[in-house]
DNA sequence: TAGATTGTTAATCGATTAACAATC
DNA sequence: TAGATTGTTAATCGATTAACAATC
């Protein structure tokens, strides 16, 4: 087995929505053409990238689309369960234990946590909310090793670390703020804000400020 | 000018979240090791992806921390305000219109959109929300260049091409639906669950499912 | 057989990193 | 002067794309 690049893996997923989405439309084979047409990647790199786990295509013909997604499945590691905790009961956390797609990729949604004696004890996603003091104990029980930052910036940085010291070496973090870790420790930031100011650049109507 | 790849406008947007931490510290004077530390991006990368633009360090010094952020927001185009739009109002739709940092980067939410007739006319984020009915005709009005998808995976094709046909030229997608749009039109895709599953491969205990 | 599409090679391109002279 | 740090060059590395023989 040879190094895979992080490209590579970082369109895997991307993959295999589109595959998902041609299952279901009751596609039996896909051309690279196909998948790319529908993800915007080059089918030469999609081919490209597919090699490096083995061949599964049909010179002529294209993959056999529902090998492909159990393939690319059994790569990423979500053909197995993981637990994942949530840390922030508002809207956002909310939201996200909510999402409908979790199960579907093999992710449970095993904690839901807050600071808000109000929250809780409620329910959240169909789990109920616990006290943040509790976040160690229930994350090593559970065996939780993805978390989700859902909280205002300002606690961001301490909750990180309880999430690390809990057993936690992923982490998906929604807030502004630039955490501190352990080299170990994936840490990747979906701030909306930050996400949409890189695209401001390529706003076709620069209007000037007059 | 020359041709600044991509890459370098996307690290933008983390630097100045770095400066801007630096600054509320008190910083006057930044070195590239300083954002590296913060980041995570090597310094050597920092230095040369900035002279793209300019020369404002001093050697030996660093660079001045106010001026960086000034120059940063005009190259990114948030020195001055963009309108943007929220299609949902439920709970992601919420807590997007709600996040405080908005204004901050020249962002003002000028519209949220719902079919719901309990959510129309309800308040959100400061924001009385309207039909997707009207979405646009106001996003028109609103001269709104950004529309942010917090809906349901089903509506998801059909409520771009609507912000799209509406003038709408960036698209924030929290839906996990891979959306197919004119060329012209950037789509961010901000799926909880994508942006997870490729950080999967990379856990340490990649346990057997025995 | 003719058309389609893979696996693979070769060519290009851009990104990353290290290193260091210049200079505050 | 000594230490720090930029701007810049050079070397490396990996990613992208085009092209095509192989083959269904």
């Amino acid at each position: 087995v040879k190094k895979v690049p992080e490209g590579v893996i970082e369109r895997l997923p991307l993959y295999l929505n589109g595959l998902l989405q041609l299952q279901a439309q009751g596609r039996k084979t896909v051309s690279s053409k196909d998948i790319g047409d529908l993800t915007g990647v080059n089918p030469a790199e999609i081919r490209r990238d597919l090699i490096h786990f083995g061949t599964f295509g049909t010179k002529g013909i294209g993959y056999p689309i529902n090998h492909l997604i159990r393939t690319i499945r059994k790569i990423l590691g979500s053909d197995h369960s993981h637990q994942i905790a949530i840390v922030g009961g508002g809207n956002l956390g909310s939201a996200i234990a909510n999402h409908s797609g979790w199960s579907r990729h093999g992710f449970v949604v095993a904690a839901v946590f807050d600071t808000d004696p109000r929250k809780i004890g409620t329910v959240v996603g169909g789990v109920r909310v616990s006290d943040v003091a509790l976040l160690r104990e229930i994350a090593g029980q559970e065996e939780i090793k993805i978390g989700v930052l859902a909280i205002p910036a300002e606690g961001a940085q301490l909750t990180a670390e309880m999430l690390v010291d809990a057993g936690v070496e992923i982490i998906l973090n929604y807030t502004s703020t630039i955490v501190q870790l352990p080299a170990r420790i994936q840490v990747h930031n979906s701030d909306p804000i930050t996400e949409l100011l890189y695209t401001l650049h390529y706003l076709t109507t620069t209007e000037p400020i007059a």
